[in-house]
RNA sequence: GGAGAGGUGGCUGAGUGGCUGAAAGCGGCACCCUGCUAAGGUGUUAUACUCGUAAGGGUAUCGAGGGUUCGAAUCCCUCUCUCUCCGCCA
């Protein structure tokens, strides 16, 4: 969420930054309402200070019992008018409150310019581009090859988008978790969790998939609980209202999720295989920090989750994305792309994002600055990794001629052999 | 699902109609004292909005919403969350 009198102090800047990422977007509305709201609690705080000296006047005269029926008179009228306007108050409040809830954040001044993913900057490519001697095969049928993937029968239970693991297709699947999370946990000081994969209106508000992108989400309408998208809207949410001292930063949080997502409006599109599912499985990473830090933050975020990529001998790129495909939320974003020799396509397995006070002011999550004053912290997030992609792209970089897939040296000790043949 | 208890400041926890934005303790901050890894003393310390260069002032806020009243943390209604017990399931 915006911050209103940054807003209103210099409307025509805002616009301009928030024009880079939505082209449609305008303030006109939030200005008026907020003119509006300002002008009307003036009146009110008036009014409601003149009533309450008056009252206290009253109060005194009761306890000699002394009452006058003419300042009761007036007060009433003026009680019924202060009522009235607390009305009006609440529901300007109400509506300026929720056309902020809608207004995305602004790009930080160092992303490209540009439209949509055509205008990313690639920062950093590993590519081996390695030559295979035999004809290559994709995730979907090395999986069903070797008896480890099998769409058809979660099709069956589920639909489509849901996979299924079998054996040591399971397997890995666990070993990718447990791989990443423990190196997380090992090296760069996170603190595990283990959320709830359900979660209420109120908290999904905090991170921004609503009130704005609920079509994005498996929604329990009985019980009004969402299913999480990612572990990041959990793990945000641990220090939903908190105000934390400065002792307290930064905090480095994990937390492995399954990640439900209904991807509407995105039917046909890399729908083979592991490419583009409803359900998967993610190791995240949440960070609160100071504001002053967060772009350092984030530097090492995205080297932690790279990381990984090494470990698993995957070609990839980092990529900077511009203005224009930013999320929602985010002030800066790198994603994290690997190779699909298979498809012969780079897979999005990772997006490492700064939201600046974005989320902290929707969640309020505070913290009191060395000063004594109290500011917003900056949260970030960033997948470490989503493991459907992974997968798919370590069956396919790690085929060998004979239909096996090799296991990378980090994940062997996680599953007991060196390859699944 | 049934019964009960409760949601108050960074935390713990008093407070049943006006003198309560809120006792006390803890924690934080400042200063003082004290030579022995530390203790003690004094003061200070909610948040948001708003007016003001500032000092300072005004308003709101005691889970949320509504009601009674000139006036509500306090009374009434609805909702919500937490805890305990019973039942049910694991």
């Amino acid at each position: 969420m915006l911050d209103i009198k940054k807003i209103r102090v210099n409307p025509e800047r805002v616009l301009k930054d928030l024009l880079k990422k939505d082209k449609d977007i305008s303030l006109k509305s939030i200005l008026n309402i907020d003119a509006k709201l300002k002008s009307l609690t003036t009146k009110l705080n008036e009014l409601q200070a003149k009533q309450n000296s008056k009252s206290k006047e009253i109060g005194k005269l009761k306890s000699k019992r002394d009452s006058s029926d003419e300042v009761f008179k007036n007060l009433k009228v003026l009680s019924e008018k202060i009522k009235e306007l607390e009305k009006e108050q609440k529901k300007l409040s109400f509506l300026l409150k929720n056309a902020l809830l809608e207004i995305p954040n602004l790009p930080h001044s160092s992303c490209p310019k540009g439209k949509n993913e055509k205008d990313n900057i690639v920062v950093l490519e590993k590519n081996k581009k390695e030559n295979y001697n035999f004809t290559i095969k994709d995730h979907v049928e090395i999986g069903k090859n070797l008896d480890i993937l099998d769409f058809e029968i979660s099709a069956k239970m589920s639909g489509t988008g849901f996979p299924l693991f079998k054996g040591k297709g399971a397997l890995l699947e666990r070993a990718l978790i447990n791989f990443m999370t423990d190196y997380h946990l090992n090296n760069f000081g996170y603190t595990e969790f283990f959320t709830p994969f359900l979660v209420k209106p109120d908290t999904a508000l905090t991170t921004g998939q609503l009130p704005k992108f609920s079509e994005d989400m498996y929604h329990i309408e009985k019980d009004d609980l969402y299913l999480i998208p990612t572990a990041e809207v959990s793990l945000t949410n641990i220090h939903k209202d908190d105000l934390f001292s400065l002792s307290d930063l930064p905090k480095y949080y994990l937390g492995y999720s399954a990640c439900f997502r209904r991807e509407a409006g995105s039917y046909g599109k890399d729908t083979r295989g592991l490419l583009r599912v409803h359900q998967f499985n993610k190791v995240e990473l949440v960070k609160f920090v100071e504001p002053k830090k967060s772009y350092k933050e984030l530097d090492s975020l995205v080297k932690q989750a790279t990381n990984i990529l090494d470990l698993l001998d995957l070609n990839y790129r980092v990529v900077e994305l511009c203005s224009g495909d930013l999320g929602f939320a985010a002030a800066k974003c790198f994603d994290l792309e690997v190779w699909s020799p298979g498809e012969e396509k780079w897979l999005e397995v990772s997006s490492c994002s700064n939201f600046e006070d974005f989320q902290s002011r929707r969640g309020n999550i505070r913290f009191k600055n060395s000063d004594g004053k109290i500011d917003f912290v900056h949260t970030l997030n960033g997948s470490g990794l989503a493991t459907p992609r992974i997968f798919a792209a370590l069956l396919e970089t790690h085929q060998n001629n004979d239909g096996s897939v090799s296991i990378p040296q980090c994940l062997q000790s996680y599953m007991g052999i060196s390859e699944i043949k």
